[in-house]
DNA sequence: TTGCCCTTTTAGATCGATCCAAATTTATAA
DNA sequence: TTATAAATTTGGATCGATCTAAAAGGGCAA
């Protein structure tokens, strides 16, 4: 790279010291006004441009903070993104981005890809499988971490996601509202804990209604579009009477949506559907997807905030937080709220 | 952060030198294999975590490349970072990450925030809106750069894409190919680069077959679902004999059928539409897009290995690359490709 | 003028890995 | 054995901004 100027330039050229310099870069309230001036000139006259790495070394702090996700093309997370650039462009850190897509060796060389950067903190979601022992680096090091969306049993560090089990469970009193009789939930890795809270949250509210368990099954192994479109192949070929379905995500109901118009089958009248995450999408499937709000931008936003505090005051005692959902009733539930479409 | 020990306390704890360890991290051949392994165990017991700040601030290198594009919730660069960080990845390089929103202010936030970090390289998909002097920081550093998808005029940055006047004047020919009178492209910005290429394309398509150009109009003004949706919407007031319809990307194409499909009009027989990118989605849409396939990922890799070039060889001159591209004949085109659907 | 306090500026050490040239050890040839 | 080449190892300087503690400058009262 190129970048040949430094402070020393800069100071010769205003006539100053290099600590000086340093201190009208960091904006310090010590330096006059006059002096301010002139060094801010010089150095854009000379085309200088700061060295972080210099900077960095010295005041062992980065300004950087480190984000791993599953994977940008997952929408739910790439409103996360948003959320949690509105807190740090604020802030004025630079955010390092990575996906592991869930693969657990790619999250290691990304942890360890983000300490050597000596990121002032992290925030992960733990790729699928993850247990205590594949962050005992991130562990030892103490550096501020958030966790997003999913826990790590056993390690103390805070948590921020939606309330899945609640969530879950108010659209399976929806579907059972609508008088569904057999519940099944569609997609996403059997064994994850997104997974078993669903699962969870289901049983919440047969319990709450009277339901056995034996009401409850679940099909297909992704959270993608296309485990959408083959669960509701494989749920076609064995009858839809009285099925109700919740799906993993939006993005797996909408497979399942696609599917359905494909063989002419009316979801919402024969057969109900809701998604979670509410995902910009829900609003343009056809039917419009009922789902769950989960409010990935606040949740992104909020987890910002929380490791900036965690950063500032070294709140390490801070505690999980688990934001409110609600759901969103469009129409793949069957509640009529537009006039039917001709088709 | 944490990570107290560094080189030093490595080398007291192995009985070397700090300049052995270093080579020793550096994988160099020179350091004999019982001395390599001394230090590698020394480093692992004591915990040690590479200080990347100080690295890079010595060797003038930082062993990361910056990546700029507009949004990681568009399909199309989620695409493109996954063949970014194909090539990167093996290289041993990290990847800073940003998103603009085609924001030129954060563009130029983001652009010295990477130089700041003495970034290795740069790829960028310049904001909507990017003129040469957006840029100045970035000639005057002589940044190894790369211009991913669209082009700024007047500066000697070399650019990566693809045809997309081929690609917009093959899909014109099967529209006319399909008995369209009108041809009408929706979304895009007007007065956008990638916008001008695609109407360059119709036109070509036109003389080619004798057409007069007042029979190419264009609608809608961004490149979202919405638009896409809300510009079928008025088309349909207009009316569609005749109409062909080209969408600025897949997305757009795939709002519009969301609104046929919802007025009950079939795409394909009543109306054709084509879309550009191949993105995921484009299989998953009923019916299926008939699409422009671009390769984004190829796009990625490309643009990746490109990077590397000039980095390594300083290949300065290197000039523009345009990807080929190829016309996807699925359904939404009325090609007959599967037996339609009941419904 | 001197003394005191407050504002502003500064020299020099420092962060931790890398580079260089030179020193040391080991291997090979004569 | 000694000379010579090759393989390893090493001390010290260096990258550029920041920190600390102390110096310099300015204002004002006595």
């Amino acid at each position: 790279m190129s970048g040949k100027v430094n402070l020393k330039d800069i100071a010769q050229h205003a006539g100053v010291s290099r600590s000086t310099v340093s201190l009208v870069l960091q904006e310090s309230p010590l330096v006059a006004d006059a002096t301010r001036q002139k060094v801010k000139a010089s150095a854009e006259k000379l085309g200088y441009i700061y060295n972080r790495a210099a900077a960095s070394l010295r005041s062992q702090t980065s300004g950087t903070v480190g984000v791993i996700i599953s994977s940008v093309g997952n929408p739910f997370f790439a409103e996360v993104t948003l959320g949690l650039e509105k807190v740090f462009g604020i802030e004025g850190k630079s955010v390092l981005l990575g996906q592991h897509s869930d693969d657990l060796v790619t999250q290691e060389r990304l942890i360890v890809s983000m300490l050597e950067s000596r990121v002032d903190g992290l925030i992960i979601v733990p790729a699928y499988g993850t247990e205590a022992r594949h962050v005992g680096r991130l562990v030892n090091t103490k550096a501020p971490t958030v966790f997003l969306n999913r826990k790590v049993n056993g390690v103390k560090i805070p948590y921020i996601g939606s309330d899945t089990i609640y969530g879950a469970k108010v659209a399976v009193d929806h579907l059972l509202f609508h008088g569904c009789s057999r519940i099944v939930l569609i997609g996403g890795r059997i064994g994850s804990s997104a997974h078993g809270e669903r699962l969870e949250g289901i049983r919440k509210s047969f319990v709450e209604n009277g339901i056995s368990v034996e009401k409850l099954s679940s099909v297909g192994e992704l959270s993608t579009r296309k485990a959408g479109y083959d669960a509701a192949q494989i749920l076609m070929k064995r009858g839809l009477k009285g099925v109700g379905i919740l799906a993993y995500n939006d993005i797996v109901a909408s497979g399942a949506i696609a599917a359905f118009n494909e063989a002419g089958i009316v979801v919402g009248k024969e057969v109900p559907i809701i998604g979670i995450d509410d995902v910009e999408l829900a609003q343009y499937v056809r039917p419009a997807l009922t789902t769950i709000h989960t409010d990935p931008m606040g949740i992104g936003y909020t987890a910002g905030q929380t490791l900036l505090s965690i950063i500032q005051h070294d709140d390490s005692k801070l505690k999980n937080i688990i934001l409110e959902n609600e759901l969103v009733i469009r129409q793949s539930c069957g509640c009529d709220t537009n006039k039917e479409k001709i088709k």
